[in-house]
DNA sequence: ATGGTCGGCAACCGA
């Protein structure tokens, strides 16, 4: 099983580059952020026209996500217990014997701030969620954009930027609380070696020429999925790409 | 060199 995730920061825009992936890829499961797109509006049929099936939940303007995938989906989950009603940044369901967990976790804009305060507590709430819904013996894919930064291996300028949103040590606990749970970083358990990111910021001019990059999307797994994993790779081809984005494509497979 | 990014959506907010 091939499992994706991808920040789109606006499916519309980035249609092509995601179409195009799904044909040459052919992942089992592709989860998406950032959409930024009404469910009315969502480019369903065109998932649909390559054989994929799609769940989503969107609002105007911000957020939204998605799970495209070869398979049926049931039990499909649109909030976050504790979160129902507020922006769309969660979606789950089963796929065959995994389940999938899609987040978009809040930016969180500075320490000290409001956001950063609703970014700590929406990681509270999803621990809590997992904690009463699941149990870590079962096989759970949690995929998505963290906006979080775990150690310095994972960003370019660990001295400069520790504090800073996205690499602050309370948000990288309340991540590591979740991890604690029952899962672990896919990516880093094939790749020990620091310098891989998934995230380059477009304000920073020539920033991923320059690698100046941050990983802070992630594939966790629980221990029967994690013991199956085979691979996991950051694809970065959507920087070259007409319409890049500012994220990657993080894939893992698993021998299941 | 006093600028330098995107996307949504229609003025500015969010990343």
């Amino acid at each position: 099983m091939k499992i994706a995730t991808f920040n789109a920061n606006s499916i519309r825009t980035r249609m092509e580059i995601i179409v195009g992936w799904l044909e040459k890829e052919q992942p089992d499961l592709l989860c998406l952020q950032e959409t930024k797109v009404q469910d009315r509006d969502f480019p369903a049929d065109r998932f649909r026209d390559l054989g994929y099936q799609v769940i989503f939940k969107g609002q105007k303007s911000y957020n939204g996500v998605a799970i495209v995938s070869k398979h049926p989906f049931s039990d499909v989950r649109l909030n976050l217990q504790g979160k129902e009603d507020e922006e769309a940044r969660f979606i789950s369901a089963s796929v065959g014997a995994v389940h999938v967990i899609n987040v978009y976790v809040p930016q969180g804009v500075a320490p000290g701030t409001d956001k950063f305060l609703y970014k700590l507590g929406w990681l509270r709430d999803l621990l809590m969620h997992i904690k009463r819904d699941y149990a870590p013996d079962m096989p759970i894919a949690l995929t998505g954009d963290f906006n979080v930064a775990l150690e310095s291996i994972d960003i370019y300028d660990p001295e400069g930027l520790k504090g800073q949103v996205g690499f602050h040590p309370d948000e990288q606990t309340a991540v590591k609380r979740v991890m604690e749970w029952g899962f672990s970083d896919i990516f880093r358990l094939h790749h020990k070696e620091g310098g891989h990111y998934t995230f380059w910021d477009y304000r920073i001019p020539n920033g991923f020429k320059r690698k100046m990059g941050w990983r802070i999307d992630y594939i966790f797994a629980t221990r029967p999925l994690a013991e199956k994993s085979t691979s996991c790779r950051i694809d970065t081809e959507p920087r070259i790409l007409e319409k890049p984005s500012d994220h990657t494509f993080l894939v893992a497979e698993f021998d299941i």
